[in-house]
RNA sequence: GGAGGUUUAGCUCAGUUGGGAGAGCACUUGCCUUACAAGCAAGGGGUCACUGGUUCGAGCCCAGUAAUCUCCA
């Protein structure tokens, strides 16, 4: 057997792991035989490293795998990437720029074979990162959003739904990115709080008769004015209607309108109409026949429309006209406002509303089909009603981005007409849409395109719908909402069971990670000094679900600290199970078990049905506390302590069984905690006796009845009682442990005294006294009368008494002896006043009555025996 | 403006269907006990934000208030 080094070290444990379980081939799903169980991984962008999130999010799937695995389960843990269409382009950009070359200079295609060289370098990274986390997936299952089978269920779904007039293309005002050059979807746009300003200008009549004066945050938008507009029944207005007035500075005359959806409160009661520029302005536009010209280039830069501005940046040009106007008098006032402004989640750059022809998908029949059908079941709960919300009020979802790296929307066109199909239409002249679709059109389709959909394949047969999808609540809009419409829409069903939500990881201040706060944490820096076990017991025990998570350097370590313990205590296993103590030598007979082999045997079933229990919940935090105190205070502070008296013992069978009992119960633990810390346990697995060839593929431990016994545990608690209570006053009087002391037992029952005086060698070696005496209490006797001053101390069971001799300040032990009365008569009255309440006693459950009865006679009992000590004492 | 989260020990957080408040870290005291001093043993520390309600009984259920964070408009 091998021998462990004295600390856990991460480096020697981790090595070789990963690939030893690759070429076992123990993440391969397809066993037949057994039951499926699938997840499918969200797929990282192919953009650059994974961070802490991707992390948390892929540890919470692979302990949800790693259990059903061992659980018998066909476990599918499909992995792959996204091409996150907007954000690699940018990267891919970049990377040209410091070429010194642009997109443009390569053309299309050549861009493309660049960008797919770089997902080909990044696949690789991700692919090592996830080696570096442990993560059970398959890779012969793996799948990129860009893939020729996705595009195949991409355009199966485009066509479709244009087919059921789903999709439509259309002009309509859209986010734009002037960065990027792209439309964006409403989710996509953030909106911050900024300080920006109310400017009002003077719109000049033609007829020299005045002016009317109207207020805008965005100046720059007014040299694509098309109309000034009133509310019809504002009396201040209503001569003006008719007229025309001259956008400011310059010799263009727009007509004033009037129209209802003005109001007359706000602002100046009078506002401008600029259709191109703006949402509400636009449905102004068509109810009055407007011209919608725009006054900006698709770069954020100024045209023609604005004159001398021609060519400046839209920012640039409203410092300048504002400034201009103002000296021309036509600027009368700027008010300071803070208001929200839409910002690409992209790019981060102020997103411009533009007009602008795209393709949407109508959301309103996908939504409520969504929100009618959904058996998808989010934990927690509460996160239904923000899909739900959200499902409730959706805006069509613009889908078309004017990038080239993305799935090339399958729509051509001649002329006037559009044709959407799989192939290329017959005849001459037709021209393919440029633009390609929004990433998240690809994502939502990844549960089911991923396993061979829109074929009906066997993968598809077999392991749609998924079981688990894991996420953080950032994205149930962007992806998840997304994914179930359209599993609903093109597969009849949910495409998962269960939708495990979990939060964001924030700093130790509790802060957002962010890029540009700089305070993000390199999952692999962690990995390099804690080891990854580590990283992933911190990084899944320290929240509960949907709760975000701090990161905490002390909270790491004390991750460590437990992967140490657990380390120290294999390596006590180790070394006393010998050179041939083998798996056929474990052997555990139930009528042959000392009190602490049943005792921990008895809280080891406890502790497999809590961990059950909690990990089919996804409550992994409460599995881990289970396992924790299991595995340090039952096992390591008190059997182990225990098991070296029975490993020194002259008698081989107690050995043995001892031996058993420790490799058996440390079996269970690896097993338990394998999920959260795959390297280590096998590292151990390996080391201990055991059956099969790798911990991920060994039988997930289950309850053993014969195992149960209660009494075992009430009486092994008795022992530990009167352990804690030597220990608690040799601490109080300052006696060290290594001082030997007359210790005497009295106890009032025979089953105390039965189990006492068998355990008397593990209270020896606890409790260190010089002679420990064990006596029944009888009616009249007083068996400390002999000891001089004494400590007493009163338990259920029994009394212990120390005689401490000059220790014993008689005044302060019966000080203390006094609050023990006085707590004990709190107690008392407690529960008597609890019991005397008829309500109490005819409405709770009768256990809860009997257990109250128990109590109460309880303290009843040691209440007097304390009194009476302090009586003996006063004597 | 709408929705939701959070508020429990010095700090960070758990707390299963309502039935005597928990963990880790930190702190105090004592121990190099031959698996582990990143350890062992003992201990201190909480009006469970506030107010009211339901209940025999509320950290937990209901209503409201406050502080704070997030999402949506």
């Amino acid at each position: 057997m091998k021998e462990l080094e004295k600390k856990y070290n991460h480096l020697n444990v981790e090595e070789g792991k990963y690939d030893f379980w690759l070429e076992g081939g123990y993440f391969k799903s397809g066993d037949l035989s057994k039951k499926p169980y699938t997840i499918v991984i969200p797929p990282p962008n192919v953009t650059g490293k994974l961070h802490l999130g991707h992390a948390w999010d892929n540890t919470l799937q692979d302990i949800i795998i790693r259990r059903k695995r061992m659980q018998g389960f066909d476990a599918l843990y499909l992995p792959g990437m996204d091409h996150a269409g907007i954000a690699t382009q940018a990267k891919v950009d970049q990377k040209l720029k410091d070429q010194g070359i642009s997109r443009y200079d390569l053309g299309r295609e050549k861009f493309l074979e660049v960008a797919w060289d770089w997902k080909k370098e990044y696949a690789g990274h991700i692919r090592e990162q996830w080696a570096a986390l442990g993560i059970s997936v398959d890779y012969s299952k793996e799948r990129f959003t860009l893939d020729e089978g996705l595009n195949k269920a991409v355009n199966e779904v485009f066509i479709k739904l244009f087919e059921k007039g789903l999709i439509y293309r259309g002009e309509r005002i859209i986010n734009w990115d002037p960065q990027a050059k792209t439309a964006l979807s409403n989710i996509e746009v953030e909106h911050k709080e900024l300080e920006g300003a109310f400017y009002f200008f003077k719109y000049m009549l033609e007829d020299g008769s005045g002016y009317l004066e109207i207020a805008t945050t965005r100046p720059e938008t007014m040299y694509a004015d098309t109309a000034l507009m009133v509310h019809p029944d504002d009396k201040r207005f209503t001569s003006y209607v008719g007229k025309k007035a001259y956008i400011p500075g310059t010799k263009t005359l727009i007509p004033i309108i009037e129209d209802s959806y003005v109001e007359m409160e706000f602002g100046t009661g009078c506002v401008k109409v600029t259709p191109a520029h703006d949402p509400n302005d636009f449905e102004v536009g068509k109810r009055h026949n407007l011209e919608m010209p725009l006054c900006m280039n698709d770069d954020g830069t100024m045209n023609e429309m604005a004159n001398q501005y021609n060519g400046l940046d839209r920012f640039e040009c409203r410092k300048q006209c504002v400034s201009d106007l103002k000296e021309a008098g036509l600027c009368t006032k700027v008010e300071k406002l803070i208001h929200n402004v839409g910002h690409s989640e992209r790019t981060g750059v102020v997103v411009e509303p533009r007009l602008s022809k795209q393709w949407f998908v109508k959301m309103q029949p996908l939504a409520d089909q969504a929100t009618k059908d959904s058996t998808a079941k989010f934990v927690p709960q509460r996160f239904e009603k923000t899909f739900l919300r959200w499902m409730d009020g959706t805006f069509d979802w613009c889908i078309s981005r004017q990038l080239w790296w993305g799935h090339r929307i399958p729509a051509w066109y001649r002329g006037e007409e559009v044709y959407v199909g799989k192939e290329e239409p017959k005849g001459e002249g037709w021209i393919q849409d440029e633009d390609v679709l929004d990433t998240w059109f690809s994502s939502a389709l990844w549960p089911f395109s991923t396993l061979g959909w829109p074929e009906i394949t066997e993968d598809f047969k077999r392991y749609y719908p998924t079981d688990t999808m894991v996420t953080g609540y950032d994205i149930i809009f962007f992806w998840v909402a997304r994914m179930i419409f359209q599993g609903l829409e093109f597969t009849g069903e949910a495409p998962f069971k269960n939708v495990l939500i979990h939060g964001l990881i924030r700093d130790s201040e509790g802060k957002k990670m962010s890029k540009s706060l700089g305070n993000g944490v390199d999952p692999l820096v962690i990995k390099e000094k804690y080891g990854i076990d580590t990283l992933r017991y911190f990084l899944t025990t320290n929240s509960a679900p949907g709760q975000d998570l701090r990161f905490e350097i002390e909270k790491v370590e004390s991750s460590w600290n437990f992967i140490n313990k657990l380390w120290n205590i294999s390596r006590f296993v180790l070394m006393n199970l010998g050179e041939d103590f083998s798996i056929d030598d474990i052997e555990i007979d139930t009528d042959n078990l000392n009190l602490a082999d049943s005792y921990i045997l008895a809280k080891l079933n406890k502790t497999i049905e809590v961990m059950d229990y909690n990990y089919e919940k996804f409550e992994f935090g409460e599995a881990a506390k289970a396992i924790h105190s299991f595995s340090w205070e039952d096992f390591a502070a008190w059997y182990v302590e225990i098991a070296k008296i029975s490993l020194a013992s002259e008698n081989q069978d107690e050995v043995n069984q001892t031996k058993s009992v420790l490799s058996y119960i440390l079996l269970q633990i690896m097993k338990l905690l394998h999920p959260f810390m795959p390297f280590m346990t096998e590292e151990i697995y390996q080391a201990i006796p055991h059956k099969e060839e790798s911990i991920t593929i060994s039988s997930w431990p289950e309850v053993i009845e014969e195992f149960d016994n209660d009494k075992a545990i009430k009486d092994f608690e008795l022992v530990q009682e009167i352990i804690k209570n030597v220990r608690n006053i040799r601490s109080e009087y300052d006696v060290k442990p290594s001082k030997k002391i007359n210790i005497l037992i009295e106890l009032n029952n025979s089953n105390a005294i039965d189990v006492v005086m068998q355990n008397k060698k593990i209270l020896e070696k606890f409790i260190n006294p010089l002679e420990l005496s064990i006596k029944a209490i009888t009616n009249d006797s007083d068996n400390s009368k002999d000891m001089g001053e004494t400590v007493a101390i009163v338990m259920t069971d029994g009394n212990i008494y120390l005689p401490l001799g000059e220790l014993v300040d008689i005044e302060l032990e019966i000080e203390r002896l006094e609050k023990e009365v006085e707590k004990l008569t709190q107690e008392v009255n407690r529960a008597k006043g609890m019991l005397n309440n008829v309500n109490f006693t005819s409405k709770a459950p009768a256990e809860k009555v009997e257990a109250e009865r128990k109590k109460l006679s309880d303290y009843e009992y040691k209440l007097e025996i304390t009194k009476n000590k302090i009586i003996e004492l006063r004597g």
